[in-house]
DNA sequence: TTACTATATTACCAATTGGTAAAATAGTAA
DNA sequence: TTACTATTTTACCAATTGGTAATATAGTAA
């Protein structure tokens, strides 16, 4: 293994450790569509206001969000659309695991 | 948000974080095209063999990676061909972050 | 100015992760 | 049987991560 494909799987380990948590994944699907304020992004993930900053700064350091102020407020948005596509391929995975894990117990 | 999307956030974010780290993605990267057995894995990756055999069980309880025995050899292979499409989503990105940031700078 | 609101940052602690070295397992072969 | 090889598992430690509570920052408005 070359050192140029080692850096590159350590970059691209980073921005995957951004998204690989529950509540960043959330707040990922969250903004799919539209940009939304923390305040709004607070509320739907429910959980602690400085908790959500922090997510939020995690993964706009790797420049999968990106944010905006208006006022008093700041919006994020998705940076990376084609995230979205990793979904359905994850739910694959999870889906195929289920039913053999459960194939395995009859 | 409901409780079944925290659940399916839950379940993805497992799968994700067992993916996002350099080594495993190296791994899974060198797994693309065909299965190589553990041997040859720690010969690609450079690192101890009990470090790696740590990183595989870890893809493989989540479903990424699958197993098969051959005398003494134990061969892994990439059960997720989808995963392969998130690095190029990843490597954009990475670069869209680098060439920003080489904006800012002058 | 003062008070209020939205967000970010800091300090701290508990829990998790990643690595190494040693021991265990299991297949092969003499 | 004994010795050897490939792999996994265990025990341990250091480093990182995730959460909470408190504090700081910055914009708004009276």
């Amino acid at each position: 293994m070359r050192e140029k494909e080692r850096r590159r799987c350590e970059l691209q380990a980073e921005v995957l450790k951004a998204l690989a948590h529950p509540l960043r994944l959330a707040v990922v699907q969250y903004l799919a569509k539209e940009e939304k304020c923390v305040c709004e992004i607070v509320d739907y993930v429910g959980t602690s206001q400085s908790n959500i900053s922090k997510h939020l700064s995690i993964m706009k350091r790797v420049g999968i969000l990106s944010d905006r102020k208006e006022g008093l407020s700041v919006y994020y948005r998705l940076n990376m659309p084609c995230a979205l596509n990793f979904f359905q391929c994850v739910q694959d995975i999870i889906e195929t695991q289920i039913s053999e894990r459960s194939a395995a117990l009859r």
